[in-house]
DNA sequence: CAGTGGTCTAGACCACACT
DNA sequence: GTGTGGTCTAGACCACTGC
């Protein structure tokens, strides 16, 4: 195999070879399959928790060497999307698991470890079906009025309640869901939505504030009015940078506190 | 070679060993190489900024393939302690550069970019020797008692005061710092810290709460009391996970926010 | 045992930056 | 042109998992 662009024409290179618009800008074998294996996973050919192919099948899909598949994979094992298993194989990331179930709850009580005060209490205090304000619009590239549903819930720990979030979802790819399948559901959130929507959270961004307990804040989380709160403004993108979840959360941190690592 | 610790001597290459030793649980070559090279780095034998030998003379001084080198640098550079630059080397990671000003300061503007401030004033307030409370012994790994260097500044966006910053830092490393040397100072503190102390910070942990505004903040930051204010705690660490700084900040939210990326 | 990912090698060639 | 990192290959062998 030589090393142009564009691997050999008989099998189903999915990159387009034809037109080299203005600045090709030279893309490596290697993030060609990248693209091709984040396609598989966006069409949802491997689902969260599935074996990809081996190495080696892939390397004869795609007519490569298997160093050059190693190396896309690796790229996106790094970025979280699949998790290698020496001896077993490639899996596709899932927030089902254990080990990966505080990756987007960053909140950590003051003594003890994520997650050492067994899992959250959920109250689901609302889901229903509105109008995307312009905010909400924006947030999740949709068109202010555009249909998508809402939700309200409290997150207790040991009795205590600590997170409440607003949760803003496009209804189109979430249709059919209800306050009754959140509150019935075990486990992440997250997970929910890789099962029963084929929505899988890869990235998220967060605004964190610092902001006082205003309006129905306070009965919530049981605190006085003017309690500084943690305001946790998030968006969620699955594959491909799609956005498809605005949640807006208010942590207390008298209890605990937002954990972050930077390097 | 499987568990043989260091190739130092001549050639010798991967053989193993067969010695079915306990837990070292098998450490590949290229760890090795990363951890030589790691050290190296603690020792100074490359300062921030400057370029390391090129894979070929690492290749050639470790007896190992450049494969395996690339191995190794590819982690460090992961790891943003190194720095890749095709067709010109490979650098020692530096708080110097425009790049990464941001890296350690998540704080933007609520309208803007990282930086399209631009850069921020700096006031010092005070720097001065104490001795290393409870808690402050605790973080950066000394006994109570001990001589530490104690900086309070203020940081300011346009003319608004935006952050207050109380930091620690242990007297032996930073011997000769004051606060003169502080103002006078140009560019990001961690930079100043590499040039005259040999200290590169390579990573930290911060804990994020909300807090209203008490004792002196409200003055320092022009608030009114009980404002909710962002505290973040930070501690940052050199290679090895050496902790050398302990730095309680608060910040206002109401003209910025505290940015971070899940994934 | 076979199959998977993980390591290592030696060599070739490409893209980029300097001189 | 020379030297750097970046890509790609083909093959060997090791470590881990499960049948």
């Amino acid at each position: 195999m030589s090393t142009t662009p564009i691997p050999s024409a008989d099998q189903s290179p999915a990159i387009s070879a034809g037109a080299p618009s203005l600045a090709p800008s030279f893309s490596p074998l290697y993030r060609q399959i990248k693209s091709m294996l984040l396609n598989s996973l966006r069409l949802g050919e491997w689902k969260p928790g599935e074996a990809i192919p081996s190495e080696m099948d892939l390397a004869t899909r795609f007519h490569v060497s298997q160093g050059t598949v190693r190396k896309a994979i690796d790229d996106l094992a790094a970025e979280n999307l699949l998790v290698r298993r020496q001896g077993k194989g490639t899996f596709v990331a899932t927030h089902a698991e254990q080990q990966v179930q505080f990756r987007f709850l960053k909140l950590v009580p003051n003594s003890g470890t994520p997650g050492s005060e067994g899992p959250a209490q959920r109250e689901i205090i609302q889901c229903r079906r509105v109008s995307a304000s312009l905010d909400v619009a924006r947030a999740l590239d949709l068109r202010t009025g555009d249909a998508v549903l809402q939700a309200r819930r409290v997150l207790s720990f040991v009795d205590t309640p600590t997170i409440l979030e607003d949760i803003w979802l496009p209804a189109a790819p979430f249709k059919g869901l209800t306050a009754e399948r959140l509150t019935n559901h075990q486990g992440p959130m997250y997970a929910l939505f890789e099962t029963e929507f084929n929505v899988r959270m890869v990235r998220a961004e967060e605004k964190i504030r610092a902001e006082p307990a205003t309006d129905g804040l306070e009965e919530l989380l049981k605190v006085d009015r003017g309690t500084p709160l943690l305001s946790v403004e998030r968006i969620a993108y699955t594959y491909k940078d799609i956005p498809m979840e605005l949640r807006r959360g208010y942590y207390r941190t008298d209890t605990h506190y937002y954990h972050n690592r930077l390097s």
